[in-house]
DNA sequence: TATAGCGGTATACTTTAGTATAGTAATAAC
DNA sequence: GTTATTACTATACTAAAGTATACCGCTATA
């Protein structure tokens, strides 16, 4: 299925476009991806890595990522407890759709600056 | 430059990413550029081809995606006058970006569900 | 003369997203 | 026993996004 059939199948073309947008969306989600892209990390360091996030900015969207399948969470039972976030295989995945996303927002920068 | 040297390149990788982000977020920008896909079409066409818009947000949305290269508006000197939008051919091959995201989330819907 | 279509704008409102600030329980270090 | 750290939650707020409703100037049609 591809974008240009939209006419054929609307309803899983809005769905999945809709899901991929929707774990992407927001101000911190994509920080917070970023942060855990390449290792496994804990609240306090993900909340270090973004310096301007509020605690309760991150454990919501924490929470929205683990419910959309994107972040497994963690919990160690050492004392005190520790917590470990990392991204699913499929949310690594998404590095593939971000990659065409940088590829087309650089191209179109260009063509707008070269007024084309 | 792709997302996994984010770490060497943070601020064009933000920009660019940043910026396709921002052509098609909202509630309305995808299906504004949906109608616009197959052929240009007048303000009133768009507004019947997306029933619950309001003409606010169509005015304000278009205005937005022509200001950022996504969209071409022409006035017809008729009498009375006619307005055409169509879009760009930066914004036509978006398909390309629409179709990587379309396919990203049906394999992780795909995912989610197998529990993996 | 009244009504409708075109391409919108104006004003006021609600809803959603994000911020600021403080506080929690448990433990450990000084 | 005071302070710090971890992993958060609670409450109250502001800002941004979107909605509802009405209206504008222009013209064509009934």
């Amino acid at each position: 299925m591809s974008f240009k059939e939209a006419k054929a199948c609307p309803i899983q073309f809005v769905l999945a476009l809709n899901d991929t947008l929707n774990v992407i969306n927001g101000k911190w989600k994509l920080p917070i991806i970023g942060s855990l892209l390449f290792e496994k990390r804990r609240f306090t360091e993900i909340q270090r890595n973004i310096p301007k996030i509020t605690p309760r900015m991150l454990s919501k969207e924490l929470k929205d990522l683990e419910m959309n399948g994107m972040v497994k969470r963690t919990v160690y039972d050492t004392i005190p407890i520790s917590v470990e976030y990392e991204l699913t295989d499929s949310a690594k995945s998404l590095g593939d759709v971000l990659d065409k996303m940088l590829e087309w927002g650089l191209q179109h920068r260009e063509n707008v600056l070269s007024g084309s």
